[in-house]
DNA sequence: GACTATTGCATTTTT
DNA sequence: TGCAATAGTC
């Protein structure tokens, strides 16, 4: 048998070899889909039955495609120029600058993150003298990318009342304020790919020609645009491979759709489904309280995961008086851990939501336990690093007012509000961008704005013939971002990071195989000759020259292409064995040795909110079987009965998934009774039974006559499991409100209702 | 134009 | 509780 097919179980040798049809991979969680995707490509590589040319590999991230192009280059020797491997937005972002004409945009057009989506919005409201209060930027945000995501335009929307109808009449201005800009958003990049595959029915035939294999990583995570998008790039004859996880999909919020799991099998003729059940991951233990936790949902497309490691620890149970005391017993059995031999690295901290963080990174901190927190800003996404950008659009793309408007008074000089308020009036009168309106404003303010495009023309002209590294650093100092942050006190942090810019520059072109003196005028030739009536004349070109991307664009076009479609790295600084600390969200896709899931209560996992939405709650399953099927060795479940959140003491019950897990691969710990660690609050916990002294409610004239308690947990005939909140009214008709989880918070006559005390 | 006070807001977020 | 964004002041 062939090399690259060793080891492979019998359903990943099934599906690596299946035949040139659509299918679908059922890959579950630990199964080695990744090393199946990859295998599947160099086997159809190897056996000639493709071309790297005639195949393309789509993921959600771009950490996925790196680590399959990796993969597939360590099992086959691949020339990675002309194979399409990367995430829905930088294949579409390929298609777009290649075709920019059919897709008629400009040449260099930038790419909005939600950061500038969200700011050119604000600028389009103002614009419009349009009130932010009753149209708030954001709820404009989700309504236009929402309707994207559907593939609908503002003329395709139809409002259903006066509100709605001005709402996608902002989306209409929002439109064509992109247009005339030059700049597309996210979604746009999907959408305008759609449609450009869509009315050019030459470009369409030739890539549904030219791909005959599609393989799509984490596809229940597609939403209705990239499933359109998929199915016309399809066309009838390529053959789709589909890998995903029904039970894995935890991104519905954002507009994925697990249905087209089921639509694609329809619309596919899709005759292979091949299930990966076997985990390589987990021991049992960890396994059969995912998979009994998960047959809790319906509609699923059924999947049972098995191990032959063996049963393994049992999962460990806490519950804990207080979420410090949670806190506590994390730092107790993360000593245990790393005494155990566990790196720090290979133990991770998931929490529902980010607020949780906190309390846990307090108690580290305190204990002198290093950490890293996933999740915050990304090198991108940081201001200074964006103004340096956006001095870089600007040389690269005039138009770009966003860009403009972001740095043309920053630092500062002399440029305010009633300058920039008459250039947009000029740009208006004279249909320009702003750039272009600024030798139409006189005075103080146009001496102003001279200097300002003084300075832009002056890069441009020295950085002519520089490389990009050296153009860079031209515009850092130039634009005297450098030096605002030399001066300011606390800078340091920020002038290290524009450096780190420049590094950030120099990695790219060696990572994307620049050739700086190559073929960009055999291209340019290309672009010259191309036609409406013969786009492909361009492609044919390209693909033949064998010419990279980054070779059709400029260097520092294809530069800010990768500062938008890739934000950096999402965690704190790397090097030091650290503890790994971040929501359930972010550790998709992870795995680590040892793994705490904590906050399990009703109300945060799974959340309040989630629970009233639709299908919410078989979200959080989800979303808690993903949490549990990270975990290779050892898994810990906690909860606390109270929490501080908001400013606010919280009386949470434990989350009903705790209870659909199965006892016999659980290990309950005796609750810690007293919390060891103080410090971080300066009034005394409320612990179990006993009041947190903060609470109003308590201290009332019924306070020590009351035989109830708040914290008291309480068992009702109908309403099941419940804690008490607060407590108000007096002696003989005393109510309390009742947190029961599920049924939620329930005012009750104590002395009506039958409640049992439950310690 | 920079600094300060106030207000409102708090689920998750691959690109 | 803690922040981020905004309005208001010098």
């Amino acid at each position: 048998m062939d090399k690259i097919l060793e080891n492979l179980n019998p359903e990943q040798l099934a599906a690596v070899t299946l035949p040139a049809q659509s299918a679908l991979i059922l890959a579950g969680a630990g199964s080695g889909k990744t090393r199946v995707l990859t295998t599947r490509i160099a086997w159809l590589l190897k056996t000639g039955q493709a071309s790297t040319a005639g195949i393309m590999a789509v993921t959600f991230t771009n950490k996925a495609a790196r680590e399959m192009m990796l993969r597939l280059s360590m099992l086959f020797p691949v020339n990675t120029r002309n194979l399409w491997v990367g995430t829905f937005h930088g294949l579409c972002n390929r298609l777009l600058r290649l075709h920019y004409r059919d897709a008629a945009l400009p040449q260099s057009f930038n790419i909005l993150d939600v950061q500038d989506q969200l700011s050119t919005i604000k600028r389009l409201l103002k614009t419009n003298n349009v009130d932010d209060e009753k149209y708030p930027p954001r709820n404009l945000m989700y309504f236009i990318n929402g309707a994207k995501e559907r593939g609908l335009r503002a003329s395709d929307v139809d409002g259903q009342d006066d509100y709605e109808r001005r709402m996608v009449e902002l989306y209409g201005m929002y439109e064509e304020q992109c247009q005339r800009e030059g700049v597309v958003d996210f979604a746009e990049l999907l959408l305008r790919s759609c449609e450009l595959l869509e009315r050019n029915q030459t470009l369409r035939e030739h890539y549904q020609e030219r791909f005959r294999h599609i393989l799509v990583d984490e596809f229940q995570d597609t939403n209705d645009l990239q499933y359109k998008w998929l199915k016309l790039l399809a066309g009838d004859r390529t053959a789709v491979f589909a890998v995903g996880d029904d039970d894995q999909s935890i991104y519905a919020f954002r507009g994925a759709n697990v249905g087209n799991m089921l639509s694609f099998q329809h619309d596919f003729q899709v005759n292979n489904l091949i299930r990966l059940e076997r985990n390589y991951r987990s021991y049992g233990n960890i396994l059969d309280a995912a998979n009994t936790l998960i047959a809790h949902n319906t509609h699923r497309l059924g999947k049972n995961l098995h191990t032959d490691a063996g049963d393994g620890e049992p999962i460990r149970v806490c519950e804990s008086p207080s979420d410090l005391n949670e806190v506590q017993w994390i730092l107790d059995e993360v000593g245990h851990l790393i005494h155990d031999g566990i790196p720090r690295s290979e133990i991770a901290v998931l929490y529902r939501s980010n607020a949780q963080s906190r309390v846990i990174e307090h108690g580290l901190f305190s204990a002198g336990i290093p950490y890293r927190v996933y999740g915050g800003l990304r090198f991108f996404e940081r201001a200074e690093i964006k103004h340096a950008i956006a001095y870089l659009q600007l040389i690269d793309n005039p138009d770009n007012n966003a860009a403009f408007l972001r740095v043309v008074n920053f630092p500062a000089r002399g440029i305010g509000a009633r300058t920039i308020e008459s250039l947009q009036e000029m740009s208006r009168l004279h249909d320009v961008s702003l750039y272009a309106a600024i030798p139409y404003i006189s005075g103080k303010g146009g001496t102003a704005l001279a200097s300002f495009v003084r300075i832009i023309q002056g890069i441009r002209s020295e950085v002519k013939n520089m490389d990009l590294p050296a153009l860079i650093q031209t515009v850092l100092d130039k634009s005297g971002l450098l030096m605002y942050y030399q001066k300011e006190k606390d800078g340091t942090d920020r002038v290290e990071n524009l450096g780190q810019l420049v590094s950030a520059a120099t990695q790219f072109l060696s990572e994307e195989g620049f050739l700086l003196d190559a073929p960009a005028l055999v291209v340019e030739q290309a672009h010259a000759q191309q036609t409406v009536d013969n786009p492909l004349l361009t492609v044919d070109r390209v693909i033949e020259a064998d010419v990279p991307l980054t070779m059709i664009m400029s260097p520092l076009a294809a530069f800010l292409t990768h500062a938008s479609l890739e934000a950096g790295e999402n965690q704190a600084d790397e090097g030091q064995d650290a503890l790994q600390l971040m929501t359930v969200h972010s550790a998709k896709g992870l795995e680590f040795d040892a793994v705490f899931i904590t906050g399990l209560e009703e109300g945060l996992f799974p959340h309040e909110n989630s629970v009233k939405e639709n299908g919410g709650l078989e979200e959080e399953r989800r979303l808690m079987y993903v949490a549990i099927t990270r975990a290779r060795k050892r898994l810990y479940l906690s909860y606390a009965q109270t929490r501080m959140l908001h400013g606010h003491m919280r009386y949470n019950i434990s989350s009903r998934f705790l209870s659909e897990l199965p006892e016999e691969n659980l290990k309950w710990l005796a609750p810690r009774k007293q919390s060891v660690y103080s410090g971080i609050r300066k009034e005394p916990v409320a612990q179990f039974g006993q009041p947190a002294v903060s609470d109003k409610p308590f201290s009332g004239s019924f306070g020590k006559s009351s035989e109830w308690q708040i914290g008291q947990a309480v068992i009702h005939k109908k309403f099941g499991e419940g804690v008490i909140v607060s407590l108000e009214g007096e002696r003989a008709n005393i109510r309390a409100r009742i947190n029961f989880g599920r049924f939620g918070m329930k005012l009750l006559d104590l002395g009506i209702a039958k409640l049992e005390r439950v310690s």
